[in-house]
DNA sequence: CTACAAATCGAGGACACCCTCGGGTTCGTG
DNA sequence: CACGAACCCGAGGGTGTCCTCGATTTGTAG
């Protein structure tokens, strides 16, 4: 609960916001296996000032994306406030794909597993509970199929963080037309028995 | 055209079996990234021979990958031989996914995109020229929505290898529920316009 | 059996990345 | 201003992988 520790020094305190930065932009180009050093280089600070701050990669992970991962609450609020929980659902999903599209890092870390006790799985968690609410809406509305598990979704991050990744560099939007597919597949009335394939 | 241009000593062509058979073992279990050296040592042989054999590891690949991938020729067969295109094209889709869930490296090889110039590549052209027979006879039948393109195929292969690779683990055929929920979204009725994203 | 070409071996240099630690520098308080 | 604590620096040891090359062994043709 106590937010701040430690009251951090001037000059440390600012590193630190250079190093954030730094990783963020670092991340976003290189994906998150991106060396520390080029992060240290670019904030224009030591890589032992780099481990002094952040001791792990992980740190930094859960420095950068729970803060941009909160958008998603956002994000949420709308699609549960739209009238229409179809469309409320879609909008979700849209949602989270433009925010992997937008940054390559984050993108990364969302087509993995998390280390159980991470910042980012935390989030992670609050981000469910708002798909759990959305997906539940979506199936009583009768337009979601109601075979649909929140499981399911998490699969489906996994799937568009791939397409996203490998058309990133040639059409950034194709991952667009692939969801277009999904969603139709989606709808209670294309739903067949699934496990006969 | 000439197939063989040099007869290889005898225990020349005894190591590179050897080789390509540690490779494939080894691509398998660990992916595509596989240190050289973990081939050579499972190969019982000097990781000097092993760049003797194959100088580089896009000559291991287009080794191994295009001979397994010949199965394909046989799935296509049997998927244009079904009276029902729409079941062969399912078939097929199912046919792709089960050879790349089946092998690690395989799964590797097609979620990226290929060097131009491989071997790989080259079977996968054939590959391609199989898919668009199918789809052409699905689309014909009525059953396939009639936007989908060999392209939107590529992308759900590269979709399909994520949900693979993180699944394989935990839950090994968690990709055929995935895939039962886009083969709704590909049937003619289920087709909505793209593009409202 | 001999001799030569073919093939093998594995030590080791190159590189990229990780992470630490001791010594120098800077901050900010008294 | 002066001094101690906090902070920064970057050389360098550790690790893992790539790839080469000269010395050695092995197959086989004659």
């Amino acid at each position: 609960m106590a937010a701040e520790p430690k009251p951090l020094r001037a000059d440390a305190a600012r590193n630190r916001r250079k190093l954030l930065d730094a990783a963020a932009e670092v991340f976003g180009d290189r994906g998150l296996d991106a060396p520390l050093e080029h992060i240290a280089r670019r904030a224009g600070v030591s890589i032992g000032t780099l481990y002094a701050h952040f001791p792990t990669r992980q740190a930094f992970v859960d420095a950068i994306f729970p803060e941009r991962l909160a958008v998603l609450d956002r994000i949420a609020d709308e699609s549960l406030a739209d009238p229409d929980p179809w469309r409320g659902f879609v909008a979700f999903l849209v949602g989270i794909f433009t925010l992997q599209a937008e940054d390559h890092g984050l993108n990364d870390a969302l087509a993995r597993r998390f280390p159980q006790a991470s910042e980012l799985a935390e989030v992670c968690q609050r981000g469910a509970d708002h798909a759990e609410r959305i997906i539940k809406r979506a199936k009583e509305s009768g337009r979601l199929r109601a075979d649909f598990e929140l499981s399911d979704l998490t699969a489906l991050t996994w799937a568009m963080s791939q397409v996203i990744r490998e058309s990133a560099a040639t059409a950034p939007d194709a991952w667009r037309r692939c969801l277009a597919f999904v969603v139709d597949g989606l709808r209670a009335e294309a739903a067949h028995p699934i496990g006969e394939l």
